[in-house]
DNA sequence: GATTGCCACGGAATTTAATACGGCCATTAT
DNA sequence: ATAATGGCCGTATTAAATTCCGTGGCAATC
């Protein structure tokens, strides 16, 4: 681990650029991070050890930040969804609002430009238990307001994707920005 | 693989229910899933072979749905996040609007219950691509508004978690709900 | 209330995969 | 041109996954 730390801090830095066998080999682990170095070798056109030298730098560069088992919501009694809009006095993020962070049915918290402020993603195990995080929110110092956005169905739901897209060009009705 | 498929047909159709040991299980797999059986075990308070034959079974329960490494988006220069709320004449879910979650950009699509009809999470690489995705958005068929809420930054993002939460309690003001 | 079958766990053995090592080739910088 | 660097492959070693079998608790049954 010594020399493995040491290198990192002799020549990449902040590590190379992903390339495209590194792009391959993430979309494979997305999909399936219990593949053997063996296959992902396979399915990348490289020998098993050499298939594990890049998922190592990937690793330490960060790019890759973990593995984790995607779990069935309604496996632990989570089968309610939903998005929840805050609107609070002055800027959000007030220790009181951080601490729902620790509460196993938050997901994410991001704040938004838009109209509203900070936006929550949930799972609840129904709507009772919604209504009970809900009653939290509206008592925490500084929230004005909520919107709540109970998930009907999900038709796609997936982690972060490798995948590259084609440049979209400006339509020929636009000028074209500046920048 | 056979007489495992013959043991789900004969006495576990569904899975009997996550225990304690089980959400522990999880708990640990869902914050690094390469950790070894050994210390799974060790972990929880079940031997290696033990804690695997769980992790099996919650595999096979469909509790696991699968591994995954998480990228970080940054890495595959998708360091844009934003959530987009789409109207849709009639009920969405066209073919045509389906056809978005071919693109990697798209991670996340629902329908929702409020004052919106479809919700997409979606991460691209900078403003322009945003703009290329909504003009897409735009220009399909049935969609008649969108609202975009671009994500300034993200305070939690995590897998779904295992852990339970304590029942909340009516508030003394409100009456009991009939169910 | 005793008994019988049924899972779940633990320990040892085996097989498989992860990891480390050395040499080769291509690319790059001097 | 040449030396150095980085990435790859083949092999060897080590560690972990997986299997096998025996034991014990638990529950349903008679």
């Amino acid at each position: 681990m010594d020399e493995e730390t040491d290198t990192i801090r002799r020549n990449t830095p902040a590590a190379r650029d992903i390339d495209e066998i590194d792009r391959r080999i993430l979309g494979v682990l997305v999909d399936d991070a219990t593949v053997s170095y063996a296959e992902l070798g396979d399915r990348v056109g490289l020998s098993p050890p050499a298939a594990h030298e890049r998922v190592k730098r990937l690793r330490r560069s960060g790019a890759i930040r973990g593995t984790a088992v995607i779990i069935d919501p309604k496996a632990v009694k989570k089968p309610l969804l939903a998005f929840v809009h805050i609107d609070t006095r002055g800027w959000g993020k007030t220790p009181e609002l951080m601490a729902v962070s620790q509460y196993p049915e938050v997901e994410e918290i991001h704040t938004v430009a838009g109209d509203t402020c900070m936006l929550l993603k949930v799972r609840t195990e129904d709507t009772r238990a919604l209504e009970g995080l809900l009653a939290r929110l509206y008592e925490t110092p500084g929230v004005t307001s909520t919107r709540s956005y109970v998930v009907l169905s999900t038709y796609l739901e997936r982690p972060v994707q490798p995948g590259v897209t084609e440049k979209w060009p400006t339509p020929n009705h636009m000028s074209k920005p500046l920048y």
